[in-house]
DNA sequence: AAAGATTGTTGTTGACGACAACAATTGCCG
DNA sequence: CGGCAATTGTTGTCGTCAACAACAATCTTT
């Protein structure tokens, strides 16, 4: 598998290329490149998380951050960076926001005078309650878009990137 | 599945939190949801796909341009980024920089003129070839990742994205 | 106590998606 | 046919995000 390529229609139509419309265009290759299906279905999927929670304002980043701080109080935010895979420069904006809306409060460590204990406030108790609702119906509509079955299978897969 | 988060371990540490070091860190409800893991999984594969392929300089964007083109030449701007759901703003930085590189050229439709007929250039024929074989070799990177049947279950899940 | 590592912070860079506006051109409809 | 809406490529802006680099404050190690 070396040399080869052309790919039948090749030289479909130079200057016109009428095609139908828009539909009917080969992928070649790229079917079956595991990088572009993901690529296509995270974009569909952030932007279906993102309308589904717009009425709270919640985008999917900021949502795993509320998750695991609510989960694991007190975690400094190099462990929280550490553990979601974001940069920790990325969490201090990320914090900033969330800080500023109410929802987490830093509390300077007196073991550690460097970090903070991270914490949900009360407020952020009780509105990740709502965020969590709404999650739970874009996850629905994973569902509905590729079946039960292979949702579940999907995250089966993809277990070990978690 | 209304109220009771609490998670257990709540109230882990409050100031202090001393745990062993980075791991067991718990995700609660992250876990379940299919964006966060294919959201780490898409960082994952282009973060080795652009590993593997260091050595052309080729990012997954731009291959899959190159890969559609060269599998339709003289399509218009706008009939790739469409097919790769791309905005055409974006396409045009990216041609610029492959037309730079000569792998790529616009041609004046003059059954449009309003339009550009994209074609490989002879050297964009051979290098794609290179590139090729460089992309199955990361692919057989996600394979050893995750699993030959698991690749193709997955592939086979996502193909409605593509 | 000095050297080295860690934590939070700030700033920069570049890829990327989403929009808006624009000129040139085409297609359509009265 | 003529004018008006739509399309195509282009430019520019904005906001998100990952990847770095540098820095001060604070541990940790020796």
């Amino acid at each position: 598998m070396t040399a080869a390529r052309t790919s039948l229609r090749k030289r479909a139509g130079n200057g016109a290329t009428r095609r139908n419309d828009a539909d009917e265009i080969g992928l070649d290759a790229l079917v079956g490149h595991a990088g572009y299906a993901v690529r296509r279905f995270q974009l569909w999927i952030f932007q279906d998380f993102i309308k589904t929670l717009a009425e709270v304002d919640i985008r999917p980043t900021q949502y795993s951050v509320l998750t695991v701080i609510g989960a694991n109080p007190g975690l400094s935010q190099m462990a929280v960076a550490k553990r979601l895979g974001i940069e920790r420069a990325r969490l201090v904006h990320l914090l900033d926001g969330l800080e500023q809306r109410k929802l987490v409060k830093r509390i300077k460590s007196k073991a550690d005078r460097r970090s903070h204990a991270l914490h949900l406030t009360a407020q952020g108790e009780t509105e990740i309650t709502r965020f969590k609702r709404l999650a739970a119906r874009h996850e629905r509509n994973v569902e509905d878009r590729i079946g039960k079955e292979n949702r579940e299978r999907l995250l089966q897969i993809l277990a070990g990137f978690t």
